[in-house]
RNA sequence: GCCGAUGUAGCUCAAUGGCAGAGCAAUCCCUUCGUAAGGGAAAGGUUGGAGGUUCAAGUCCUCUCAUCGGCUCCA
């Protein structure tokens, strides 16, 4: 296999696991287009300085064995098999030995080899060997490419000489494990990650953002301002949420609901267990049993932990029969499923193992499918604006026309769908990217993914037609002409996983949060104790209003007190004090907007309501 | 789960194998202040947990839990 294809599966991989799109992934062919075509660019520089990489480690750790270094966004890596573990306290030697190396990489020699020269050259190393023979099965030219002395096999794509390179352009970044050919069942190698770039100034200016990202990081912000927080006691991947984290919680909560139920959507509600006999029917059972939190009763049943909703769900609409005149039934239910994911993988509220869900589904004929797609498709969009995401990009995940047999449902079915779909986005007056064989085996799916405040984008939400669930649980209704007929199933999570979200949220506003979803909106703060009593009444006023405020007692310094209602970041901090009560006004002090001067209590009352109610970013 | 790193007071961090410390927060006292840290006192610890080496362990070793960066997986 071609080392850039394994890199490229990887880098799709990756992409996928974090649910993160960013745009500067290169497609696989695009990838490979640039290295052949050998033009001077960023990627090349990179390729070639994991050669660099390869060559330092080798001198430094003669042992030690080089597998495969690709160019990967913002740079590079290697991997290696080391005698010795090394760390990241180790880079520093290594990224000097590559300086100091560089002047003699002026010049790259191709040269094409027989299988046996590779063997010869490369009897040492095991990994260019596996990947040699293949090559060689596969009938392709082996190649060496050579500079400053180090011989590798590769593929090529190296067009400036790496003499040429800015040595502070580069910089090593860490040292991470990773699977040969990113196979669990494979050994684990050491991978060297750096990070490269065309000259020094981007080098810094993407390592000012990683800095402005790590600001933001909901991991350390979501604590500090009180939101939620995990206990040893409790366990990995399951946090714990306070007041003011449930605050933000609800008021998200709500909002999905006002704007489903505007489209007629019902609440149900249902336990956190069940026999396992319905994830038997499900199919889950067999495919996710290692996922799946267990629990035998006494009496020696089994019963499991819900990973998800929709088996449950479909046992309410199964209650009875229905008419086609009843459908489309929706049922909304926010709710917590759990799955046992590995440690490992666990991550602040990204990735956790008590998850709540707004779910909801949708059970309708195949032919409303498309309709009621449309309703959540607004729901989708109405909430992602008020959340301050104007924008989604748009993505049809459609099936494979190739491999028919991995789709559950006849082509006639998906293809009608799949059209109505592409309508439904131009109704929409929308723009989508079309990924074949991107769809899930029962059913095509519109997912929709937010750039958030410093470009990063997320895929936040997905409309899921289910094909699958219907036909396994036997769902229909009765139709005109008095047949049953199946019906189809929607999945409709808008923010989908409410502790996701959180996180996307957190980091995009920078716990800086929009007035209508600050969990404190106001902080009152009197100059001295003398004004406690105007104090109250101001706080009192807003409240009636139904704003979220609190006062600040006097037995801190006025400066102190704003420092921690900034630090906080709460939106309106109000000063009164002998001005103010003459004049029944208030001080205004804004996040975002910074001093704002005197207003009068009622105007302000007036203005922060509206505010509010127009759910302003 | 795998590779690597980290774990000291609520938070941020000190401490050659030799008496566990500072700032902030919290508490109490003084201060009553006009837009991002007023002053003082007292308190806060089984150094994540368990075991081991040593005259002596925060420091070295083993196991374990948690966190971070990756890998693998993800309905």
């Amino acid at each position: 296999m071609n080392p850039w294809l394994i890199v490229c599966q990887s880098v799709e991989r990756y992409a996928l696991r974090v649910r993160k799109v960013n745009t500067l992934f290169l497609s696989k062919p695009a990838i490979i287009e640039r290295m052949k075509s050998g033009e001077k660019n960023i990627d090349t520089i990179r390729h070639s300085l994991a050669h660099l990489l390869a060559a330092a480690v080798r001198e430094l750790y003669p042992d030690a064995q080089n597998a495969i270094g690709p160019a990967v966004e913002n740079g590079f890596y290697q991997d290696f098999e080391l005698p010795k573990p090394i760390s990241d306290n180790d880079l520093p030697a290594i990224e000097k030995k590559m300086r100091e190396l560089l002047p003699q990489w002026a010049e790259w020699t191709k040269k094409e080899v027989t299988l046996a020269q590779v063997k010869k050259e490369f009897s040492w190393n095991k990994y260019k060997m596996e990947l040699a023979k293949e090559f060689a099965k596969e009938k392709k030219t082996l190649t060496f490419y050579i500079c400053g002395g180090f011989v590798d096999l590769c593929k090529g794509g190296h067009s400036t000489p790496p003499s040429e390179i800015d040595p502070k352009s580069f910089k090593l970044d860490r040292v991470a494990g990773a699977y040969w050919r990113g196979d669990e069942k494979n050994k684990m190698l050491t991978r060297i990650y750096g990070l490269a770039f065309n000259t020094k100034e981007e080098l810094e200016a993407y390592l000012k953002q990683r800095e402005e990202a790590i600001r933001r990081d909901h991991k350390k912000l979501g604590p500090a301002l009180d939101l939620f927080t995990f206990s040893e006691l409790v366990g990995a991947g399951l946090p714990l949420w306070t007041p003011r984290g449930m605050i933000l919680r609800e008021l998200l909560d709500n909002f999905v609901w006002e704007l489903r139920r505007a489209r007629g959507y019902e609440k149900v509600e249902i336990p956190h267990i069940t026999k396992k006999d319905l994830y038997e029917r499900s199919g889950h059972w067999d495919k996710f049993k290692d996922e799946l939190f267990r629990i035998k009763t006494r009496e020696g049943h089994e019963f499991a932990m819900k990973p998800m909703n929709c088996p449950h769900h479909t046992q309410i609409y199964a209650r009875r029969k229905w008419s086609y005149r009843e459908l489309p039934q929706r049922y909304a239910n926010t709710t917590m499923v759990y799955r046992d994911e590995q440690t490992g993988e666990l991550a602040g509220l990204s990735r956790v193992r008590s998850i709540t869900q707004d779910d909801a589904h949708v059970f309708c004929r195949q032919s409303q499918a498309v309709e009621e797609m449309g309703k959540i498709w607004d729901i989708i969009t109405e909430f992602y604006r008020g959340c301050g995401f104007p924008e989604l990009r748009i993505r049809l995940s459609f099936h494979d026309p190739k491999h028919p047999e991995k789709y559950l449902g006849t082509p006639k079915v998906w293809k009608s769908a799949e059209a109505e779909l592409q309508k439904l986005v131009k109704e929409k007056g929308a723009e989508a990217t079309v990924a074949l064989g991107e769809a899930a085996f029962y059913g095509p799916k519109v997912d929709f993914i937010a750039k958030d405040s410093i470009g990063r984008e997320w895929q936040v939400a997905t409309i899921q037609l289910d094909m699958n669930m219907p036909e396994r649980f036997n769902l229909s209704c009765i139709n005109e002409k008095s047949e049953e007929e199946r019906i189809a199933m929607l999945h409709a999570a808008i923010m989908g996983s409410t502790e996701r979200f959180l996180s996307v949220l957190i980091e995009h506003f920078a716990g800086a949060f929009p007035l209508w979803l600050s969990p404190v909106q106001a902080a009152v703060i009197p100059v001295s104790d003398k004004f406690i009593a105007y104090g109250a009444k101001v706080r009192d006023t807003l409240q009636k209003e139904g704003v979220r405020v609190e006062m600040k007692h006097a037995d801190e310094t006025l400066g102190k007190r704003i420092r921690e209602a900034e630090m906080m970041k709460i939106p309106y901090i109000l000063v009164v004090g002998d001005k103010e009560v003459t004049n029944e006004s208030v001080s205004v002090r804004h996040y975002k907007r910074g001093q704002e001067g005197e207003m009068k209590l009622e105007t302000l009352a007036q203005k922060v309501r509206e505010e509010i109610i127009k759910k302003i970013i």
